[in-house]
Order: structure tokens, then sequence, then C-alpha cells
DNA sequence: GGGCTTGTTACTGT
DNA sequence: TACAGTAACAAGCC
């Protein structure tokens, strides 16, 4: 569920129940969320930062990180532990496995729109200005950084960098101006292909590298690199290494 | 059924 | 003390 796209098509299925301006009328799961200070409060706006969903009220905003396995179900159930249910009027939403923090901050001032790849203030320039501030770092490394690609996670990683043509061991440092400009836009490019193919169901198909060991390309090779040992694939011949 | 996985944080040790 | 590396957590797919 968690890249920055999945985001968007979360928001997507909330709006349909049109709850702006509605109450919570009652909460329930295991959560340690204080159900006294969302009860009876008016969900003024829904929003998306990266990873995080935000549920915005008057005074607060509810923070919903999705991590690795985070669900969501509407007016229904499932066996695993509900983490946070919120029934409003004519809607209930589940959350499953999530992340919860209330932020008293305003949204707008603690979080920065233009480095959300989804954003529509995103802004590329900006990101090229973070890269070069790393430059002894891989790449790889880069491409999970939520400071400079917020919302980016390891499959948009594995196929930006295909599709740039970029090895992802590769020095940043070593990589040309125009390598790194055509990898912020196969970013960008890559995560609207990814909402339009995952609200169709058919992402899978459609991914080039990620998960095409002995698939896709006999020569696509797999390994555990970077911070983080996320696994990642390369196909050598297309993917330049810069050193 | 063991080994993976769209992620992050809190520890640990150096 | 700062940083890098590891463990922990979770559910579902094959």
């Amino acid at each position: 569920m968690p890249e920055g796209p999945s985001l968007l098509l979360l928001k997507e299925d909330i709006d349909a129940l049109h709850l702006i301006g509605k109450k919570v009328l009652r909460i329930d799961g295991t959560n340690k969320i204080e159900a006294d200070r969302l009860i009876g409060q008016q969900l003024k706006a829904v929003k998306t930062y990266g990873k995080n969903f935000l549920l915005c009220f008057k005074d607060f905003t509810l923070r919903v990180h999705l991590m690795m396995f985070g669900t969501y179900l509407i007016n229904a159930e499932k066996s695993t532990k509900l983490q946070l249910s919120l029934q409003f009027e004519d809607a209930k939403i589940n959350f499953y496995t999530t992340s919860l923090k209330i932020i008293e901050e305003d949204p707008d001032d603690l979080f920065d729109w233009s480095s959300d790849i989804m954003s529509d203030q995103w802004n590329a320039a900006a990101a090229l200005k973070k890269l070069k501030a790393q430059p002894d770092a891989i790449i790889a490394d880069l491409l999970l950084d939520q400071q400079i690609f917020t919302g980016s996670g390891n499959i948009i990683k594995n196929e930006a960098l295909f599709r740039a043509g970029i090895h992802p061991l590769s020095k940043v440092a070593s990589i040309p101006d125009k390598k790194l400009k055509e990898l912020i836009k196969a970013v960008r490019d890559f995560s609207f292909d990814f909402l339009n193919w995952r609200r169709d169901k058919v992402l899978k198909r459609h991914l080039e590298v990620y998960e095409q060991k002995n698939k896709k390309h006999p020569h696509i090779i797999k390994e555990y690199l970077g911070k983080g040992k996320r696994g990642t694939y390369i196909w050598p011949e297309k993917q330049h290494l810069y050193v």
C-alpha cells in the first residue's frame, strides 16, 4: 500500500465518501490516540504528504502512516488487529498496521510540498540541489531519502533508475547533471504511471526491473545494497555505473 | 511453510 | 557524542 502514488488512491477513496464537514462520531481500535480529542470533531480537509495520510481537524491533524504493510477498509472489516476505526455518520474507515500520530502544528507550516513527488508544487530544481549537496552518497540511497523525494519508495527507486539508465551504486558526484535531471524527471513520471497502473490494478505487469529477475530479462540481477540493504534490481547492460 | 516484502524508528556498538 | 549498522515491528503473498 505505501508509496506516494498509493496514498493518492487512498485519498481518492476517502474523497468519494464526501466526509468534509462531517463529524467523527466514534473511534475504535487498539490505537493510543486520545478518543476524546477526535470525537465530535469536524473533518476539515484530507491531504497526503509523501507516504503520510493527513486527516485535518480544526486544531490538530491526525497523521496516518501505512508503513510497509498498512491497509485500510471502508465500511468493511477483516480479522487482523483493528488499529483505528473512524466512524462518521454515513461511513466508517478502518486502518490496520499503521503508525498514527496527532500533529499539533498546521500541516502547511510543517510540510514542504515542493519535495512531494506527487504534488502540484513539486520542484525538480530543488531536488537537484539537494542531490548535489550529498556528492559522496550512492544514488540508490538518495532515491529513498524522504527529504529529497518525499513519497518515493523502493519500487520507484528501482524503476526510475532503470528508466534513467543509471546503476544504483553510482556516486552522485560522478553522475552528469544531465543524467541527474533525467533521473529526477523519471521519478516524477514513473510515479504517475504507478498511480494510473495501480488504480487499474495492472502495476506489476508494467514493472521493468523490480522483481523481474529471471522474468522480463535473463540479465537482470538482484542485490541488497545501500544503507537499508534494500532489494535492488539491476540490468547491467542498460544501467551505467558512474564511480 | 520459510522467506520474502511498497517502511520507519529505536537501539546498539564503535 | 555522532554515526553506522542492526533489530524490531507488522500482515500477506508465493
